[in-house]
DNA sequence: TGTACATCAGTGAACGCGCGTTCACTGATGTAC
DNA sequence: TGTACATCAGTGAACGCGCGTTCACTGATGTAC
């Protein structure tokens, strides 16, 4: 006995979803603070009381659309730190970012946007997230024998400086105006990784 | 014979300058998309259409917060870099970046805020401003017998790691809780940059 | 110093507009028997 | 399978409100003589 949802669950998971959708787009061109309740399901070609049928506000179809953003890449952050050098790992991970940002470029921007935004609860889901992808690197590195004497202390500052890294590389795809800015983007990431790489193969001299 | 403002003019760069602090305030709180130009005025005291004797609207008023709040870091940002030891100059720049903090804390979150916010002008000042920061930091290590050897683009990409690094200081200080929070912050600020520091130090190796 | 005119920062009324939210509703879907 | 009732996603009218912008204005300040 397969589990369908029902005609009407289905239904209203599309009109969710297409709201979701249309938000997405006009964010990439304004902050989620300027967005508008009537202009998203104008976009969608529903009632503008039919949104309350999905969310609260604005500011609670921003914190869904965190979880959309980053909820899936959890599982992907392990895939890159698997590779077995640093190399590798480096060239992964930012080959990953340039993905990411290629296949979803408007939800990529909206986290980078609204990272330091107006909207406080948004603010607060995508820290969440990204504190999370940091305690992931971290966990990562511990059971790695080149971490060996390193302090929790020490393995979560690198894990951060990744993450951190990450997110710039991103916001800074994004950026940029051709492919060819974008492959220097990359090329730049990767010599800045690069550089803490080395910086944390002398730290316990 | 001193060079006096007339008193008109006197009273219109204060008025100016009334408005710039009063869009400053409701800034802590929204992004500049959402504060509206009567909301400004309103809290300084004026009419509405006064405002466009001063701006030709918001994003405009916004491009002149940006140059207040970054213009005058040129110089101070030479300050750091004068010290003589590696490990003085991270202390002495984390410094730096908390007493701008603890000074101007409104303006640091504006621009914290608004570098990747949804206002284009703004977002390209504020990119204008730091693009021209890694320029100085670069020019002030070109003159430096350690970095003998380097070339310009690395030299470059080490200057913009230590802006972004400087950026995203600022904008933690600004998100820590009290001061226990924002020396923590500090600590994990200056053994990152040790890291870049150590990293640099072997990257001719 | 005094006078006559020009400038222009700030005013206040008026406008049309889109906003978020409320409410009672409709009719397709779901459920119990 | 058929019927009777319950649920609930989406509707559409209505509301009060604050917005950005226009315009002709006022009166203090500035300037020319």
């Amino acid at each position: 006995m397969s589990h369908t949802l029902g005609i009407r669950q289905a239904q209203k998971l599309k009109t969710r979803q297409a709201l979701m959708d249309a938000a997405l787009r006009l964010l990439e061109t304004q902050s989620l603070s300027s967005v508008g309740l009537r202009e998203v399901t104008r976009a969608v070609g529903v009632a503008p009381t039919a949104f309350y049928r999905h969310f609260r506000d604005m500011a609670d179809l921003g914190v869904a659309l965190v979880e959309e953003t980053l909820g899936s890449l959890h599982a992907t952050i392990g895939e890159a730190l698997d590779e077995q050098t640093d190399e590798d790992r480096i060239d992964r991970s930012v080959e990953l970012v340039a993905e990411l940002v290629r296949a979803f470029p408007a939800h990529v921007r909206f986290v980078a946007r609204e990272r330091h935004g107006g909207v406080a609860p948004v603010r607060r889901a995508i820290g969440e997230q990204l504190r999370q992808f940091g305690d992931e690197v971290a966990a990562a590195f511990a059971d790695q024998p080149e971490w060996a004497g390193w302090s929790e202390d020490d393995l979560r500052m690198v894990a951060g400086m990744y993450v951190d890294h990450m997110v710039m590389t991103a916001s800074a795809l994004l950026e940029a105006e051709d492919a060819e800015g974008r492959a220097e983007v990359s090329r730049l990431a990767r010599r800045r990784l690069r550089l803490i790489s080395l910086g944390r193969r002398h730290w316990l001299d």
